[in-house]
DNA sequence: GTCTATATTTAGATAGAC
DNA sequence: GTCTATCTAAATATAGAC
């Protein structure tokens, strides 16, 4: 599973959202009170976005009166702060681990990077990256979040210009092409608004090819 | 300017939003209050989201009191509907264009296409196009805005299919590359999400070359 | 961990004068 | 076309019992 068009099936696998303070309960399956209530709110901030969404929603949606949302937390905001955190969070882990691996090509750790990325956004029951697109994100309590974005985005840039030098890639600029991949991968946020019946492997093969087509790589061996 | 590379300086060009149902004012200066309003909820629209902006927010921001609006329009979310089809209409009616305009190959229509969108989303003084990614845009009022948008989608893919029947284009599916390039030229709106400093030129051109390159195009006479 | 009861604030919208 | 005054509803959050 060195090339990167394995599945990125390794420890991470973009799986389901949540507990990102406690580790993850031991038989993976009840969920119980706090994480019902990410669940609910997750649907629901994805479906309605954050202000019109009320706390009494989700807490109907756990099925718990809404004073009781604030035994789980502080306010409403945190609820999003730590949704946005943990979807964020695998691909930022995802991102070092491409930059650490030095033995393989710059162009096969980024095509690996966008194939999880897009792999992430596009699973999962609800559209869970359409948080990110959220106006509130660019409020102070959401600043972990943005830090862990630029550091993504960061990582593309490294990754284009390693690829560049390494004479994978034929773009004129690293920076904007990176940026502009970065945004080809979170485009999948904005189809999956249009058409919730997406097919994410195929749109994983899709992006890829694309991606590959943008950076003017020649086509290896298992690169068509 | 039968070029793709023109800039598609015609009569509907990418320019300020507002005023879609009275016809543009003879000497174009003054704003007078409904503009005014339109305006001011843009920013706010943009900057907030729709439903963390108040009425008192954006009656302040024009300078008069909250109950005021409600003479230039019903209810708030008017307001945000105005918005909406005032930004996709110009879209649109460039889309009908180049589906009309059968002398030009389909390539050169697509690109011309994705070219003034793209310059539509990228320029302006707020992210306008971020208006699209509301959740709100989902609410029944919006029809007429996602109609609009689901036209353009359209047209993408006939003028897409029509590439690849002209043998201008390859690449395994029309409809799936045409909803790519959607999203690839959408993405402008995330990418100013992120860096509101940015170049409508130089991304326009970046565009372009990427969509050409994602068409798998023969490189033409004035296509690089 | 969840409840009832409630405080506090603020939202969108209407009536009617000028 | 804008104002003052105000209605009504609903929001987040707290206090404290169980």
């Amino acid at each position: 599973m060195n090339t990167h068009s394995a599945t990125a099936a390794d420890g991470r696998s973009p799986a389901t959202v949540a507990s990102p303070d406690r580790r993850a309960r031991p038989h993976g399956k009840p969920a119980v009170g706090r994480d019902r209530v990410l669940a609910s709110a997750a649907r629901l901030f994805v479906e309605q976005g954050y202000a019109a969404t009320t706390t009494r929603q989700i807490s109907a949606a756990v099925g718990i009166k809404q004073p009781s949302l604030y035994y789980h937390f502080p306010n409403k905001a945190a609820i999003l702060v730590e949704l946005l955190v943990a979807t964020a969070e695998p691909s930022m882990l995802a991102a070092r681990d491409m930059l650490a691996d030095r033995d393989r090509s710059p162009l096969d750790r980024l095509i690996e990077l966008i194939d999880f990325d897009v792999r992430l956004l596009a699973s999962g029951p609800w559209n869970i990256g359409s948080l990110y697109l959220l106006p509130e994100t660019a409020a102070p309590e959401c600043v972990r979040f943005r830090e862990l974005r630029s550091e993504l985005a960061a990582a593309y840039e490294t990754l284009v210009s390693a690829a560049i030098a390494a004479g994978e890639a034929n773009v004129e600029s690293g920076p904007r092409t990176a940026a502009l991949l970065f945004s080809l991968v979170e485009g999948v946020i904005l189809r999956r608004n249009d058409a919730s019946d997406i097919d994410a492997e195929q749109i994983a093969r899709d992006i890829q090819q694309a991606a590959i087509r943008v950076l003017g790589a020649t086509p290896g061996r298992d690169r068509a």
